[in-house]
DNA sequence: AATGAATGAGTTTTCATTCAT
DNA sequence: GATGAATGAAAACTCATTCAT
């Protein structure tokens, strides 16, 4: 069935990928989802329509954006870790990747937030934005295991989990946020008073 | 050219507030700016044409909206705030404010998030959104600074700050978001670990 | 709560009628249902969004001109109709009046038409086609009622409405179509053979 | 740049009648013009690009689905005329051959009243659907030339033909509309009355 | 003060058609 | 022959905003 010329290496995933680098550049620099799909695809360098032709809806689009950023943080996390390190050097490198120089880009930034806005909206973005924080959470409590009991596990995890997304949702408020090393100081130095307490605790 | 009937006074105020208070309904019931005119007048008993009449745009109803909610949070600080009360004794009021019932109900939830991100769009917005955020930051290193020395207080004060915002845009993840009584304690066990560090190393 | 002026009359009544004249006249000129709006409003003398102010979407205008088509056909019928006219003249009314000039105008017959076969697709026009179908056919029967059985009024106005239709299906054909007296004459034609055929019948 | 396989023979009628019946199916199913060239070919088993490599236009495979529907229904009515008929029996033939179980299928009735609409727009469907209507109604006075004048046979024809097309057009109306066997019989009923007739006048 | 009426500008989406391969 | 890729044009529908009354 195939062509006897060379065989026309797929656009699609070319395309697809364009236009969700477009996305996600397009929502960084407006701040918000109110972008249209002619300004998406005008970056990506098509019509409005093969941005149609690729994605079933606007809707379709996003979703693939927030698939994309996701992943690409799942990326970030897996880069840093090793099974050589010690537990706490796990913990260090999950805070690293977290706020990593990649995810700590304006326009990934804000791509984040919208999302978690649109989460409360979409569904489907709910589920994937869960898939993700259920992720960090269980990286963090697989890493914190050795050191504290599963519940100070879970209790440090969500304080450290939530500390991450607010240093991220402060960027909205540009020069009082706190800055890339500040931001790790912060968490590690969370982390650390915990394991500390834990281990006085049950030095008694 | 006048109305026959007796000119209702002070409409205006009640008018406004109507506005504001539908516009933050609104908000919270879509989780999003993605909200008309339209909506908002008819929940607030008016027409659009009405609301326009009050407000010269619809960002000027978002930004009154907006300057509502924080100014409700500083009421809420102010009334747990007593002259009578211990440094530690006033962090923990600014906790619960900050996490105190009405800010924890679902639509005020997502406005603060809606706000927060259109704060990166809108340089008004932003303005608000930075006047908050220093006034939290200083009532909480206003309650640190007997506890612990100036740029302690300065790190803490962030990182509670930080907490606070993360476990409002969690708020995004439904059931996998803390509760509000979770939230109160991860945030005050931050602050407890580190004063308590703080002393320890003083006391060396 | 009214004005002290001139009441407004309402502006609704009188759009609503002109957008509905303009879409059986646009869909008479194009003889299709493929009539955008833009076309339908700018012949209403209004703008699209005025179009889409005063009716919820396209179908629900066409679905307004279908019920003005009908039942200006019922008002024709009921012209014509008198107590006192003796069974036959009765059925020679209805015929009159469904072959009757204004329903014969070209633009009212491509209308028609149309509806026909929207009929198939949208259910709502389809019900409004078939309450215009019993009235007509009980109408007929009404009429038959002192001149044949039951059984035989049943056929015979089912064979006098399809040759109606039939009638204006074929003003598709132009030229080759039957004129307004040459339908009229086909479709006495057709009851009176009837009517006769019964009568010797039962004379046996 | 000739294709490394073998060139296929004879593909063309194949594609294009594979074109036109699913035009035809499509049409019927949709009960509308309203149907995609991407529908059409996907039906077909082929792409869009081939549906315009075979046919100039989306017009052009809609008239040639007509032109197979109009050579259909004439092949049909060659079917059931032999020499050897009476006039009366030619006449039922081809009373049978327009309400045949073919003719009367779902499809292919909406096809035809489709097509009948589009002979009001386009001039060459307009031009064919009097070429069909021209055949039937010469058909209907051949069978009746030696049972009636030709004045008659003219005036006959118009109405079976009329009926007829009603009996089509009431399929708009699903279940009220009459049943294939009901339909002979009115057809029928309607020729029979009218020879009667005539021979009772000219036996006078 | 209040509102129904009105619209321009814009958004998503669809589709017939063309073209390079 | 055959198809994926590409697009311009258009259509329905929405909405902030204005205006006459």
């Amino acid at each position: 069935m195939k062509s006897c010329l060379m065989p026309k290496i797929g656009q699609e995933p070319a395309r697809r990928a364009a236009l969700v680098n477009a996305t996600i550049s397009e929502i960084g620099l407006a701040c918000s989802l109110d972008v249209t799909v002619g300004q998406i695809a005008r970056r990506a360098g098509m019509s409005t329509a093969l941005a149609h032709y690729y994605f079933e809806s606007k809707d379709a689009i996003f979703l693939a954006a927030m698939r994309h950023i996701i992943s690409e943080y799942g990326r970030a996390v897996r880069a840093l870790l090793h099974p050589d390190q010690s537990p706490r050097e796990r913990l260090s490198a999950i805070v690293e990747a977290s706020l990593g120089r990649d995810q700590f880009a304006d326009e990934i930034v804000s791509a984040w937030l919208v999302f978690y806005v649109e989460a409360q909206r979409s569904p489907e973005a709910g589920r994937l934005l869960k898939i993700y924080a259920r992720r960090l959470h269980s990286n963090l409590v697989y890493g914190l295991r050795f050191l504290v009991d599963p519940p100070a596990a879970h209790g440090i995890a969500q304080g450290a989990a939530s500390m991450i997304d607010g240093i991220y949702i402060r960027h909205a408020l540009q020069s009082d946020a706190p800055s890339r090393p500040q931001a790790r100081a912060l968490v590690n130095n969370y982390i650390d008073l915990n394991i500390a307490r834990y281990s006085a605790k049950t030095e008694d």
